[in-house]
DNA sequence: TTGTATGCGTTATCAT
DNA sequence: ATGATAACGCATACAA
């Protein structure tokens, strides 16, 4: 007796009377057989209870109805929303969807990619642009169907669903500039190896160079996407002088922790500090006073990444990268700078 | 040419100048084969990017190295830590997991146990006992290594790794009580299907009890767990005549929703109303106050559920059931009823 | 130590 | 409309 015996196209075929190739019919193009026979198939696959074995299915067709998407962290729910749509989207064709995830380390991306092209995945969502470049060789290779979500960019080969990252954050910045903020810091994700939190960098430098301010001058400080870490780094750049007025976070999970640890410290948020978020998760509504922050159409970004995937899939070569726009959500904790100035002329 | 030519197994050994067999046994039992043979064996992997097909092997060996964890959901952080735990354990002793969510839907959780049964998958994770015979039925009939996770029970042929939900929602109850509320209403997830809300539920009525109060009068409003739910339900809570003091929620997510909307409604809390939470996910230490709330331990438990599950499928049946305690954590929103007795006299 | 040969469960081609 | 049968890519029992 096997592990656990599980019936097969031949049990069902012998059960009812038929050859196997008839039940393989029966379940994949039911019009070509007969009504009597199939109802008599039908039936025995009932009473066994019987489901076509995936391997087997795979190795015969060649295609398994699958695709695979490899994202950064499970852990925080920046990516449950644009995943749950693109996955959404894929069940209505008929696909399901692999997740993996790699603790935003290149290594293991690569891994999983090799892992889901061994499960015969029939396509590929990545997160962002930035990685080794064997990933993108093996896919590229092998040509491989594969989408870039999350940050826009215009590329010969590879189609994207995403946004622009940079224009999103400096608009950001723009707008704490507006509220009249002149010493501005930022909490920011681990850059290295990640273009989203790069770019968001970049964006907050370009509105600080716009508006005459010393872009470089500016204090930012990169870690993994914690409450913890957001709330570490406050506390260090409190302990700047002067102080920044505003602190403009890369993720909402950082200005969250960053706004707890601003009220621990005794700070009025936006009286003494302004904070800003990025990604517009729950969570930004709950704490208080509630994030201002940026919003990204996530599930529209995840049902265009499916669709492009959709789309080259099945060989077409017709629908073309997607540029979603995002907006500033103003909630709590953007206001005007504390009027301190005179303090340091005492 | 096909879709994205992948080399095989024929393809390394034709280019090794060896057997498959021997390609084989150097991917899987390198100790077998010659020191020489075999590197120029890998080189040829290397050469060709070879990647052993998923299919074809688990076809061959009966075994996919992979196993399923079927969760209600991955929209909220409820289930992110223990399954993490889960999978470093698993991960360890080269396993894959899978997973899969239902969206609190019974029915698709039997069609994810089918996929991932045809899938090849050497095991199951399920969460709680609560569900349709034939997904037990299927899992009992076939053999299938199963555990259970997120709530203990014993049970004759089904291990599980979980912790008594009943028993931890009375504790929290009778700590609220022992704060000297008496008028007490509950936000609880929807308990049609769900043992652990359901259990939860029970647990604040067996307090009531003991404490002389009338469980059966308690309100007790029923929500998917979300934060506009929970925000609806402490709405609906505090049109009540008299008003609840406390309200316990079966939820953190619930219990978040609920803080903000009363803070909106202008109470003060824990002065005019307490709340408490349950499962101590991040999220309850980032709201203001931060959540009284129960801790799981949910990494012990993920960690025991995976030894529980590599036992069985390697034949063993020696690993037993595992039982975690629970724990209250007061933080700041859980304190004595406000004393307005007297203003219903006047 | 290495090779040969068979079978895993399915699909798809070709007959009938 | 239905049935034989040859792949598909791999692991493994057995032979050498």
């Amino acid at each position: 007796m096997r592990k656990h015996s599980t019936p097969t196209l031949t049990d069902v075929a012998r059960l009812a009377g038929v050859s196997t190739a008839t039940v393989s019919r029966c379940l994949n193009e039911p019009a070509l057989v007969g009504a009597e026979t199939r109802e008599r198939v039908l039936r025995a696959v009932d009473a066994l209870a019987y489901t076509p074995n995936f391997g087997g299915r795979a190795l015969a067709s060649q295609r398994t109805n699958t695709v695979g998407a490899i994202i950064p962290t499970m852990e925080n729910a920046i990516f449950a929303r644009g995943i749950q749509a693109f996955e959404e989207e894929l069940a209505g064709a008929g696909y399901t969807l692999l997740v993996g995830s790699t603790g935003y380390d290149p290594e293991r991306e690569y891994e999983q990619v090799i892992k889901l092209a061994a499960r015969g995945a029939d396509g590929l969502l990545l997160i962002g642009w930035e990685r080794p470049g064997r990933v993108i060789g093996f896919v590229k290779a092998r040509n491989f169907p594969t989408v870039i979500a999350w940050n826009y960019r215009r590329d010969e080969d590879l189609l994207c669903a995403g946004f622009d990252n940079r224009l999103a954050a400096r608009r950001m910045a723009e707008r704490v500039i507006a509220h009249g903020h002149q010493n501005i810091a930022m909490i920011a994700g681990i850059v290295e190896g990640n273009d989203r939190a790069a770019d968001r960098v970049a964006g907050v430098r370009q509105a600080l160079e716009a508006a005459g301010l010393d872009a470089r001058a500016m204090t930012v400080i990169e870690a993994p996407y914690t409450l913890e870490n957001g709330g570490e780094a406050l506390r260090r750049l409190m302990a700047l002088k002067p102080r920044p007025t505003a602190v403009v976070c890369g993720n909402d999970v950082l200005a969250a922790g960053a706004l707890c640890e601003a009220k621990a410290m005794g700070l009025a948020i936006p009286g003494d500090l302004s904070i800003t978020g990025f990604d517009n998760i729950d969570l930004s509504t709950v704490v208080d006073p509630p994030l201002t922050t940026v919003h990204v159409p996530h599930r529209r970004m995840g049902h265009a990444a499916a669709r492009i995937l959709l789309d080259r899939m099945s060989g077409g070569n017709e629908v073309e990268s997607a540029l979603f726009e995002t907006e500033i959500v103003e909630r709590g904790t953007l206001g005007p700078p504390p009027a301190r100035l005179s303090r340091k002329r005492r």
